[in-house]
DNA sequence: CAAGAATCTGACCAAATGGTCAGTGCATGT
DNA sequence: ACATGCACTGACCATTTGGTCAGATTCTTG
């Protein structure tokens, strides 16, 4: 049976922790723990699903007594949701608009490197998302097929635009979306296996290696050669 | 509370069921009961993970008594981990062997409509691993740094190969094989994301196409162009 | 048919689960 | 001094968890 100490998670936790500079000090004391519950949920959370998840381990990475995060979250259903939605709005401020006029290459190369970018800095928040996906979305859907399903469709249109310029590969738009998706979150949603495989980049040249592979690897798959 | 209820799981696993003409009939009790204990096990798994499953649910879609799952399997562990070797075996017998005298294009296509049809037909098998990697490998740590590293390097070998041979792009190989893992496990993985945003395919025609899609997308961007 | 083995299960158990609550501190403002 | 509200938490609770077990039923075989 192998557990996972909460020896390790911690470690996680610290790791990303020294890493995240984006947060600022928080000095009021509510606001100091509700991100450092946050910080130990989204790492117990992202490991073991919301189901597979005990609010006492959570507890015990935070370093907290358990009735503490109810005394600020309620429950454990909305300090989950509180997570996701948390997850979500961070990365809605990392993405960038496009448009027809744009060059295909560009966008596509820049939109890979800010996944990849986001795959590093907070892998947890991707496995998150990958462990709510998985288990059926209970939480996303509407998200999924709100928010979500607008901005996609606003990448479609511009695709489209694209490939009746002769610019991009005739295709299924969302199929250039999902080419882009998998091939970035899979360095944070299987980072466990890569770890034992081997190939797993770990200093800036090695992520930005992957990053040039990726892209140039896509984009020539994807836009039609120029002679 | 987003409840998945019992029917709704069954569900999934009646279209399973039906389309699974691989397993002959299973005449033995014992037969009979243990893989309609797999299937309902798999099911439940690969939407929740080890932790977040329960052997009560587990029962409720194999419609037995949870007693008898544990007079098959012994505890919710070993059940667990049977269907984890039950799944690599099953994968294991789709993959082929390649040598350096092949051509690129075509080793790498074939491999993706593999992977793509493993997608389709076994999606529950491929959330399954998915859920056990994000949540650390925990009882695949052996198989992925044991077996499975063998088998990718003596891909990697060959792609060398290839690659002095100047017909395949030049980078880390490793990083080859997960172009061409995550785009094709991702139409299992994140099928409820799909299923929201669009272009999931449904249809012979619309697997056919994607195939085509993903095969010719990766090959032209990893094969270098022959005048 | 008899004897044994295999199959099956309701009832039970200790431990863990999410959640409640009464009560303790402890700063502030008056 | 004292009142007020926030921050906190140990003790507790009903329910669920994985797992056991004694016994009932069915199947196989001499």
């Amino acid at each position: 049976m192998p557990a996972d100490s909460p020896s390790s998670l911690y470690a996680e936790v610290r790791r990303t922790r020294s890493a995240e500079l984006s947060v600022p000090p928080a000095s009021s004391p509510r606001e100091q723990a509700e991100s450092r519950i946050l910080e130990a949920a989204e790492c117990v959370f992202a490991c073991h699903g919301y189901r597979g998840s005990t609010l006492k381990q959570i507890a015990e990475v935070a370093e907290l007594p358990k009735a503490n995060l109810l005394y600020y979250f309620g429950s454990k259903e909305k300090l989950y949701v509180h997570l996701l939605e948390q997850t979500l709005t961070r990365w809605n401020a990392s993405l960038e608009d496009i448009s027809p006029d744009d060059e295909p290459r560009e966008v596509l190369e820049a939109l890979v490197r800010v996944k990849l970018k986001l795959a590093r800095q907070a892998p947890q928040a991707s496995r998150l998302f990958a462990a709510e996906v998985i288990s059926g979305a209970p939480f996303l859907r509407d998200y999924l097929s709100g928010d979500l399903r607008d901005w996609v469709q606003a990448r479609c249109d511009v695709m489209k635009a694209w490939m009746a310029a002769g610019k991009l590969r005739e295709a299924e738009p969302m199929w250039v979306i999902y080419l882009i998706w998998s091939t970035t979150q899979h360095y944070a949603d299987f980072a466990a296996q890569i770890d034992q495989l081997g190939g797993a980049p770990q200093s800036d040249e090695d992520w930005e290696q992957l990053a040039d592979f990726v892209a140039s690897t896509l984009c020539d798959g994807l836009c039609p050669r120029q002679p």
